[in-house]
Parts: structure tokens; C-alpha cells; sequence
DNA sequence: TTACCAAAAGACAACGTTGTCAATCGCGGA
DNA sequence: TCCGCGATTGACAACGTTGTCTTTTGGTAA
């Protein structure tokens, strides 16, 4: 800025003046700073401006997420950045993986960075700094998280309500031995999802026997090989339900590999992409994750603009999408 | 910090001291001031410390992209992520949807938050304020863009080469009557495609027909019903050749819901998340997103530690990954 | 011509940090 | 007891902006 308002001739407040647009500059000096700033390529320093007028934000959201290339989540980045955008709002992200340590890192960068507001998709119990963030007020949206003793805005599906009525659907058909593929239960949606699944089989009378239950962090190609081997011991379960997109994808492509697609019935959570076309269709307990995204941004601007007094916590019922898969019927022997 | 200062009874610069770790703090003060600093939960603020040592580098880097909803870029973008992180950077993302008033929107906005270097899927051949960034010399990687005219760092696979090949693919099976699919035309790739595609049509000794090539941007859905009307009228191409992800959801959709998947023969460009596991499997011409992602961020940092000295150009080779409906036979009339 | 007034331009401080240098402290040796 | 020295600590300026207040300019009415 200064070196615009030595080669304008003008006091660097005049520059101020002309690039903020605030008026009060005649036609003459104007004219002869907005040259300048041309020919020097000046752009005004957003952090500087900022910093001076504290009551300015930094228009910065952070958005804490398990794994960017999942398109559950970049559906829900997807839908935060359209609202954002409204605003006038970047969004920073990053991904976890899971990793209680590396979120802790991220939430401290965006912190440090100063953002206005965090949209959380929490990895683990451990709450770390965002604790800290919590008691201090910063405007903050859990999205999928329960957490605990602690109020604070919560946006999810009805993971427990759904993974209920995923498995009652199976359980309707007859199926008697089912099994169960789902994410680490450190993840909090994870347990809701398995809950689900155990209370549904529970209430049917059936045992649900630990080996009926895997569980882990993997790719769609590593669950393919896993499910394929589980599904090389016998006795094999009539019915499997996926608790997680790339389960799924896994799943089906165990099946396909295996030639058991039409034999045992399978039901997901969350949609898959192709999941109309393979035959059979696949059944799942979609979430709207765009949605998701939207509406939890919303919820971070009401806050972030005092709109909200206590916290709000808005959880979203999930129903069973019949395509095909899970409808397949228990072998009668 | 004042606060901190005052509430240890010292000056804001010990406190200064501490949280940088500077050192040459005694340990009765170093207590004084850690307990202060927990009792207020205060935070540096990072771009203070950053605007005093101008030398100091944000550590964020700016992604533009068309839409981090499609997989495909959601994949650059964890590529990105993970070679970001290992040097402690952040990473702001915007999607343009093709818009370059948008993309202009979003460099500008990035500009003044001063990253230090950017990765941008161009959106249009009007550069915007990107040219200025150019010539002041910000570091910049273009991935998926030739810009012409400018020196600059470019990633991309190649798109002229990888449809011709997959068009070749087409025709080495005896067709003759192949219809395109694409992207709209102000995006780069889509002319590179379509060119490739014009190319082997042309040494076949074949002409493409103005009704053989539809563009558009949609949603998998438009797509499919596109593609469906499209398909009603005859005569009917012997195979089409999709060459976006999203395209070639809509297309396999159309085939299966009109009951033409083994009579027409397909082949996309980008992967399909269960391209394998339907029936017939859908050939593609692969692109590795992920490690698009991380070689343009290797690229960024070579550029932003001084390490590379002319514009560097990468093109990655793209090769046809035969599934079933790329090999599908025309009729025999 | 002069006084007056609004408009235009500038001077200065401040935002929250850190680098630089000066001031203070405590302790050992003369 | 006093000096000198290294180790601590503090005062001040600066990073690039904008808010506030003051000064200057130019024009108008008496």
C-alpha cells in the first residue's frame, strides 16, 4: 500500500480509502491510485484488514471431516461450501482418518488460523481442544457426534434408528443368521449403527454371536477380500448388512466375485453410486449428505449470527431403499 | 496476550517467550505464565505472528476445482490433502461448476487470504485475475489446463491420447457408428477429449455427425434420461463412448433401464465406483486422481521452495481398462 | 476581499504478534 | 563492599491495514 501511494502521490490512507471504496476521494485521486494499483498489482491484504477491525471475521469456516475422498463426505463439503458461498465464506478442510491425534492437530491449525466457525464429523471420543472451543462459546456444529456432557449444536441421521430398521427389513424376510460389517467402534455412529443392528435381532430373540460381528477401517478392495474370506467359512450367514458405503461397494463386489449376489441378501448404509445398476439393485438406508452439509452450515451461521439460544440438535430419520438385494429371501431347506 | 501478561504479572513479551518456546524464560515465570495461559485458554493468533514476520508463509495452500462433490475431484483433493499435511499446511478449496465469473470469485478471495501457492482446475479459457498471479509469480500449478500463452507449472493426463484410445478401442471392434458424450466444450479437457475422439474417427476414414456429439453439464440423472431420450431415435450408434465419470453413470444407467447393455457397446473416461461389478462391466480409460493430486502438490512445493526453475509439464499417459462393455461387438446386419 | 464551511487529504494510533535492543537482576570474585 | 558479567526481563517498533481526528483545500456568500 505504500509503495501505491508514493507512486500516486497520494498519503497511504488515500490508497485505504480508494480501495475500500469508502469515498470521500476525488474523481482526480482516484483515477490516478487506481493506476497504480494496476500497474503494481496490488491486492489488499485481507489479514492485516481484518486484524485492525477485530470485530471483523476472518470468513473462514473449518470443516473437520473422516476422509475427503469418501463421497458420503465430500457430498456433505459440497453442501457446506454452496451455503458458505452465500455468505461470502471459504471453507478450510481436512481429514482425519479416524485419528483422534490428527484431528486435534486440525482443530488447533483452525483455531490458530482464527476461523469463525467449525463443522465437526468427530474421530474418536476424545474431544481434545475442541473442549477448550466449546466452553470459550466458538460457534461449532457436530455432525454425526453425540457428544457427551457437553452442549453443543448436533446435526445426524438416526444411525440407531436406521441400522434397525435395515435389519428388521432382513428379519422380515426370514433371515435368521445374519451378519454384520461395520466401521471401528471408536467411530460414535459406528456404535449407534451396530447398536441398531443388535437391538433389531435382540428383539427378534436371536443371539448375535461375536463372530457374526467384523469390524475395521478399510479401502472397498480390502473389505472385498475380507468379506470374501469371511464368507469362505461355513456356515455362512443368509443376509449381511454393510454399515458404510465402502462396505458396501466391498460387499458387492465379494458377492459378484463369489456368484452368491442373488443367494444371500444384503442391505448398506449410506447409497453407493451404481447401486440402481448392479443386479441386483442394492438396498440401502441412504443419507442425504448434500442435505447434511446445508443444513448444518445453516445451523453454524445461526449461531455465528446469535440467532440460536440453546443448543440444537436436530437428528434425521433414515428408511430403508428397496432395490433389490435386500429383499432376497432366505434359502428354504 | 495482555491478558495472559497481566494475569501472570508479567510483560506480554515473556509471554511471548513461552508460547513460542523461545527460551531464556526462567521456570518460576515459565509456570506463571503456562498456568495463565490454560486459566484463559488462550491461542496465538497465527496471523498476527504472521503478518509481524512477513518472511512467514501462511501455510495454506487454495484448490480450485469444478465440483468436490464428483469423486474425481474429491480424490485430488485428499491427494493434495496428504502431501499438505506433511509440510503443515492447510487447504482451502472452492468449486467453480465450471463457472469462470466463480473461479475468478474464488482466486481473488484466496489472493487476499494470501496463500502461498495455489492448485486450480481451470474453469474457461479467461484466466482472470489469475493472469496477474502468473506474472507477479505466485506459485501455481494448473492441473487438467494447457493455458496458452504463459509459462506455467501444468499436470495433466492426456486427454487427446487417452480418447483416441479409447475411441480406437471402439473401432478395432468393427464399429462404425460411435456417438460422443461430453463435457461442455469451454472446459479444456472436454475439447482435448473430443478432439481425440474427432481424431481416430477421421483416420478410421469416418465422419462425425453433428447429432453424434452432445454436450452438457448435468447430474448423473439428467444424464441418464438424456441418454435415454437420445437412444430412442434411430437410427441407434453401434457404441457410445462417455468420457466423464458422471456421464458414464447416466449412460449405464440408460442401457440397463432400456435393456441395451450387452447390444451397445460403452466406454468412459475416469473411473466408476462399481464399474466392475456390473453387468456387463464398464470399460474406461482410468485417471489416478489421488496421484494427480499429490504430484501437483510436490509440484507446488518445488515451485514454492525455489526448487524448480522453468515451468514444468507433466502429462500422464492414459490407458484403456477393458471390463466388458468396450469390447461388446456391433451387430451383424 | 474576507470569512466561513464543506469536502478532501493526511497524521496517528491500534489490531496481536515478534525482533531488537536496552534495562535489570543475581551472583561470584576482588 | 563493590564491580562486572551473564542471564532474565522489558520497552519499543514494526508487519499492513482502518478508525478517528486534524489539517488543508477550494468554493461560496457577504
Amino acid at each position: 500500500m505504500r509503495d501505491v501511494a508514493a507512486r500516486a502521490g497520494v498519503s497511504f490512507k488515500t490508497v485505504s480509502r480508494v480501495v475500500t471504496g469508502a469515498g470521500g476521494v476525488s474523481v482526480g485521486l482516484t483515477a490516478r491510485v487506481e493506476a497504480a494499483v494496476s500497474e503494481l498489482g496490488y491486492r489488499p491484504d485481507d489479514r492485516a484488514r481484518r486484524l485492525r477491525n477485530t470485530e471483523l471475521r476472518t470468513n473462514v469456516i473449518g470443516f473437520v471431516l473422516v476422509d475427503v475422498a469418501n463421497p458420503f463426505f465430500s457430498s456433505i463439503l459440497r453442501g457446506i461450501e454452496e451455503v458458505a458461498r452465500k455468505r461470502d465464506y471459504l471453507v478450510l478442510s481436512g481429514s482425519t482418518d479416524g485419528d483422534p491425534a490428527r484431528q486435534a492437530q486440525l482443530v488447533s491449525a483452525f483455531v490458530a488460523r482464527r476461523v469463525d466457525g467449525m463443522i465437526v464429523v468427530p474421530s474418536g471420543d476424545d474431544l481434545g481442544p475442541l473442549r477448550h472451543e466449546i466452553d470459550r462459546g466458538t460457534p461449532l456444529v457436530f455432525v454425526d457426534l453425540e457428544p457427551e456432557g457437553v452442549s453443543v449444536d448436533l446435526l445426524r441421521t438416526d444411525h440407531h434408528g436406521g441400522a434397525r430398521l435395515a435389519t428388521e427389513h432382513l428379519l422380515a424376510r426370514g433371515h435368521r443368521d445374519v451378519a454384520y460389517f461395520g466401521s471401528p467402534l471408536d467411530i460414535f455412529s459406528a456404535r449407534l449403527r451396530l447398536a441398531g443392528f443388535r437391538e433389531a435381532m435382540h428383539k427378534a430373540g436371536l443371539d448375535v454371536l461375536p463372530e457374526r460381528v467384523v469390524t475395521g477401517m478399510h479401502s472397498p478392495d480390502d473389505w472385498q477380500t475380507l468379506i470374501m474370506d469371511f464368507l469362505a467359512t461355513t456356515p455362512r450367514p443368509t443376509a449381511i448388512f454393510t454399515a458404510q458405503n465402502f462396505i458396501t461397494v466391498g460387499a458387492v463386489q465379494a458377492l459378484h466375485a463369489l456368484g452368491l449376489r442373488d443367494r444371500i441378501a444384503q442391505i448398506g448404509f449410506d447409497d453407493v453410486e451404481l447401486g440402481s445398476v448392479v443386479s441386483p439393485g442394492v438396498s440401502v438406508v441412504p443419507q442425504d449428505a448434500l442435505e447434511l452439509g446445508r443444513r448444518a452450515t445453516e445451523m453454524l451461521f445461526d449461531r455465528l449470527e446469535g440467532r440460536s439460544i440453546g443448543p440444537i440438535r436436530e437428528i434425521l430419520a433414515a428408511t430403508v431403499r428397496e432395490r433389490g438385494s435386500g429383499e432376497i429371501a432366505p434359502p428354504t431347506r
